[in-house]
DNA sequence: ATCGGAACCTCTCAAAAGGC
DNA sequence: GCCTTTTGAGAGGTTCCGAT
């Protein structure tokens, strides 16, 4: 533990805003315009000739750093921190500090979340000598880097999915593999609505709107819904169940859909035989000429969304889609085999993909806990850091494809 | 720098429609 | 005529935008 300078940090910089822009005066060409959580948009001047560090200084995403690039313009809600004492201060290293200790004990506003400028006066930084500050920027950088790469990976992955999808049954917009096209109706055993009743402290375990994300089910924030035998004896989930968002504000949002697949209730520790859901989801059950992960992903791919939404209708600002018009969506029926297929290949992709989110997991709590090290002055010189950042960087490059 | 309110999202409720 | 299913409406909460 080492005793570091404390400086405020308007001693080391001069935080700045400028006026906001408007969505109208931003441009498709010309300098990047960083609004509060990032780049937002082009406009044909700039106020920053030099790369500098912004802070949001309104709403609920207050106090997230972003560094924008150089010859950029820094609309308001987001302070820029000019004027940057180079001699005293590296400007990672800043940046990280901020990242690390946050905003919290200086956010005001009664409404909404603010960092005046005012109370950035009281911010206080640790600053230790410059080659020390490099050293723990770099570090920092390095383990980023790493999270970002898996991050990456991850994307990487989703997108191989959709490729698949495409590769196997062909453009679904043309059905170039002439596929038996049917209803799906014709294809489901029933449509059914889930419980209107009161989310409370009793009840079974119920899958709602947000558990319902990204093609997949969460089970973050599970509420409990008490219903009678015989309704929960209708709505009672099992393997293969398809769920389908009907209503939302948003329209991206309705048909968003996810399978009910027992493994993962396990896998996040719950018993998969007590789950019920909300009744602003409807549930699929299907015949087996189409298979309820096949199905999912034809209802996100382009295709799908696109005859989802021309069926959702809107009132009093909200969308809908009822029985009705899902019934009346026109699904490719590939042969059985095909099908087959690809489930199997999207199970391992999917493991794979699981397999990774636990190694950013991991790489998160390394880079906290780096962090906490590095501001606490434990970072020593022979520390078994590199050899840790060595195992994760071998882990990083195995390549999923040749698993598959 | 501040604040009002638009926009967005989730969740609940009750009326309408349907089935026996 | 009663019970279940389907549906739209809107309350309530959060986030974000932009006018002043």
């Amino acid at each position: 533990m080492k005793a570091w300078e404390q400086v405020f940090l308007t001693e080391i910089c001069r935080p700045k805003q400028w006026p906001t822009i408007t969505q109208e005066q931003l441009t498709e060409i010309g300098y990047p315009v960083y609004g509060a959580n990032g780049v937002i948009g082009y406009f044909d001047r700039y106020n920053h000739e030099e790369p500098t560090i912004l802070i949001t200084c309104r709403g609920a995403t207050c106090g997230t750093i972003n560094v924008c690039e150089s010859k950029s313009y820094v609309t308001g809600n987001a302070m820029a921190l000019d004027n940057l004492d180079t001699l005293k201060v590296n400007q990672d290293y800043l940046a990280h500090f901020l990242k690390h200790k946050g905003f919290k004990y200086i956010i005001t506003g009664a409404a909404q979340p603010q960092i005046t400028l005012q109370s950035l006066g009281k911010y206080k930084i640790d600053l230790p000598p410059l080659p020390e500050q490099k050293r723990i920027a770099d570090i920092l950088d390095r383990a980023d880097e790493l999270r970002t790469k898996r991050r990456q990976a991850i994307e990487h992955l989703n997108e191989l999915k959709k490729s698949i999808f495409l590769d196997m049954f062909g453009d679904p917009v043309t059905n170039s593999k002439g596929w038996v096209i049917k209803p799906l109706e014709q294809l489901v055993h029933e449509f059914r609505y889930g419980t209107s009743n009161k989310s409370g402290e009793k009840g079974y375990p119920t899958l709602r709107i947000p558990n319902v994300f990204q093609g997949e089910l969460n089970f973050e924030e599970i509420k409990n819904v008490l219903v009678d035998d015989s309704e929960f004896h209708r709505l009672k989930l099992q393997e293969g169940d398809l769920l389908i968002v009907r209503t939302n504000g948003n329209q991206n949002y309705v048909g968003r859909c996810a399978v009910f697949e027992t493994c993962r209730v396990i896998e996040s520790g719950y018993d998969d035989n007590i789950f019920i859901y909300a009744s602003y989801l409807i549930r699929l059950r299907l015949r087996n000429e189409v298979n309820s992960i096949y199905l999912r992903d034809f209802l996100l791919s382009q295709e799908g969304r696109r005859q989802l939404l021309s069926k959702s209708k809107t009132s009093a600002g909200q969308y809908n889609i009822n029985t009705q018009g899902l019934g009346s969506i026109n699904i490719p029926i590939p042969c059985p085999n095909l099908q087959k297929k690809y489930i199997n290949r999207i199970v391992v992709i999917s493991k794979q993909i699981k397999i990774y989110q636990l190694f950013f997991e991991q790489l998160n709590n390394l880079f906290s806990s780096l962090q906490d090290r590095a501001f606490k002055g434990e970072l020593s010189k022979n520390d078994s850091l590199e050899s840790i950042l060595k195992n994760h960087a071998k882990n990083q490059n195995k390549q999923p494809e040749s698993q598959l």
